[in-house]
DNA sequence: GATGAATGAGTATTCATTCAT
DNA sequence: CATGAATGAATACTCATTCAT
């Protein structure tokens, strides 16, 4: 409650920043204590003032990532009633993230995914954290199909199966932006991704005649 | 010719192998040049008087993994003549990879990525070859499905299709067995593709009712 | 006078246990003023307010410790009159200081004398404050030797002797303590003491064999 | 055999040597691998080529000066028949290097001594180390005493008691060695090591009144 | 007077690369 | 051709001390 506390929250904000801003661009390994000091313009002794190791450091980064990530879907969600729209707008933006040109994003996703990987890396041990972290996007699909079959958009069959669709989903969607960045946008991701769309909702929507899956897309791409 | 160059181009070989083999575990940056001489059983030095630097060797290195990886799959493609069973036991031992125990190949695909994302990765400027390697399995499964077109399998409309839908499969066979590694075998990743190639093989079979897809999956892990 | 100064004093007396208790653990350079400043509860910057420097505030530990086992020697010699007694107790006294099993103490005797014979250290230009401890120590023995010889208990010729006999029988104290302590009590010492002084006491006593010295000992390790 | 080895001998004995000067100059904490570099005329990753770690150079130079000291004191005692005389040179040489003028060496007594003590020291958890020194140290003394019995020279009695006689002599001999050098020569050193011998040879010797000590010692101090 | 945030110089250690043998 | 000794730049982390509040 003092200024002090919330100097030193403030404090610690502006390094994690830092931090995320490095090593979206360098990744853990290639970034430098000193670099993320020269960002957040402060001495490198300070930075261990607030953070106990890099590796801490490298996990509030993250942290901050991911939370930011999530709450800017969640808000993005929030006003939007129908199932289907639900679920275009979240695979949307979920891949808009890996075409924004400042995606470096992408870059901290990759390198997450190195350090938990490889025995040693920062997250080898704290999987779990990972692990947590797409389950709570699962758990996003997963909500919005049963969402759409208990308002009889989706088939009633697919309540059984929605965390498989969700994982599945979750799989391409990972799977489509990392090959995507790989290729220099070799491949048009947004037509790769409708494409795969319609397949899904096809099979997922009770009466899917009644839907013009492209007007869906395009006036959610409007937005 | 010479029995120099035939020396040459065998301890080549033996620097590349022992190089992919400490890659495969540590990853490009942790992996020491050190290690890699001690794996391969000669000197430090006498590395340099194969490879430049460090980075040729990854470069090497990554090209002996994806020529060995590809030709492996072709050896397992090469008797098989039913164009759903083709398609399957791609998926199949794609996944494979990662489900091994000594799936280290997983850590080198991530280390690659890595390495074509970051700004300064080795990668980075020859992401054309990630690009070739990707083309390549794309390839691949395009020709899998237009042989099931013109035998008569799989729905004709689906030829024009056919790259999309390739590259959409690879995509999640990517992101699937990245997120089985990060979260620790967490999903239970043969029963998410199972349930993928349902869906898949549903929409591009002429006939699906004619197929037992689960015997086709059965009788294939068989073997 | 004023209630600041008596805070003064008692804030710096505060400090300088804290530091000794610090010190005596971590020795003088793997101490840090943020550990002392945390056994004190206070900031770390208050240490400033009281001490110049880090070297101020160990010279004042030492102080206060040497300090305290004078003083502590001198009520424990203090209602002893027999003079045998009394050297035999200073012996006793000065060796349990190593079989305590908090001997932080010893710790904090060798720290001093690194830092009294390396150049560079803190009580290298401050030795004599080092003399005059030991001094005070060599006081106290050649006192009880004088007293006995008075008395008509030990021998009137080592009188001249005595601040010989006195210089030998601290440097025979240190010495076994310190072997003591390297060696992990692999020397049994109590018993060396004792074949140590048996011998003395049969050189310095007028009529040793009036005196048991077994039963004397006995009966000083009884209180 | 091959010249390599000698090479690689010869060049961690320089770096070994170079190690022991600062070491006992400065002590192990205040000494820094690139002073050592600098005295040894090699690059500061040259160190890290023939040892792993600072603590390992440390370990290496202090051996060094042990073997030293053993070796000099062996070769000293090796043309000497007369048992006193030989108690008497071990004696006076010991304290020998703590007079001599570059006795750094007893500044790196106390740095063993200090990194045996304390917990996180280097020798905290070698401490057997400094034991096997101090036990060998011990067995030449003892072995004196026992070559005087059976000579006719030494009392038969002090058989059964001779290693605590060696040990309370080597208690002695440190304690007034540091003494020594922490009041800076306060002490008359070798006066009060002459005194400790005559109480002692007393003790030992069959017949004290055939042997002149003084002679025997200014004897040996003229060599 | 008390605080604790900020500093920056200092240290051990690693490793790709070179080059004399 | 092969070696491996030597290099030195780079990096994470510590800590006594200062100073604005």
């Amino acid at each position: 409650m003092s200024p002090k506390i919330i100097n030193r929250e403030k404090r610690t904000a502006e390094i994690t920043r830092a931090a995320l801003d490095v090593f979206s661009v360098k990744g853990y390994s290639a970034a430098s204590v000193g670099q993320i000091a020269a960002t957040a313009k402060i001495a490198k002794g300070t930075i261990y003032e607030y953070f106990e190791t890099k590796e801490d450091l490298y996990i509030a980064a993250v942290m901050l990532f991911v939370d930011g990530f999530q709450s800017s879907l969640k808000s993005l969600l929030e006003n939007i009633d129908d199932p289907l729209t639900r679920l275009i707008t979240f695979t949307k933006s979920s891949l808009d993230i890996c075409d924004r040109n400042d995606a470096e994003t992408t870059y901290l996703f990759v390198d997450i995914l190195q350090q938990s990987l490889l025995k040693n890396g920062v997250f080898y041990n704290r999987r779990y954290l990972v692990r947590e972290m797409l389950l709570g996007f699962r758990k996003i699909i997963t909500n919005i199909l049963l969402d759409g079959v208990s308002k009889g958009i989706f088939k009633p069959e697919i309540a059984k199966d929605a965390e498989k669709i969700a994982t599945n989903l979750l799989a391409f969607l990972d799977g489509a932006s990392l090959h995507t960045k790989m290729t220099e946008n070799y491949f048009d991701i947004p037509s790769q991704l409708d494409y795969f769309m319609q397949y899904l909702t096809q099979s997922i929507l009770l009466n899917p005649e009644n839907y013009d899956l492209n007007a869906t897309i395009a006036e959610q791409a409007g937005n």
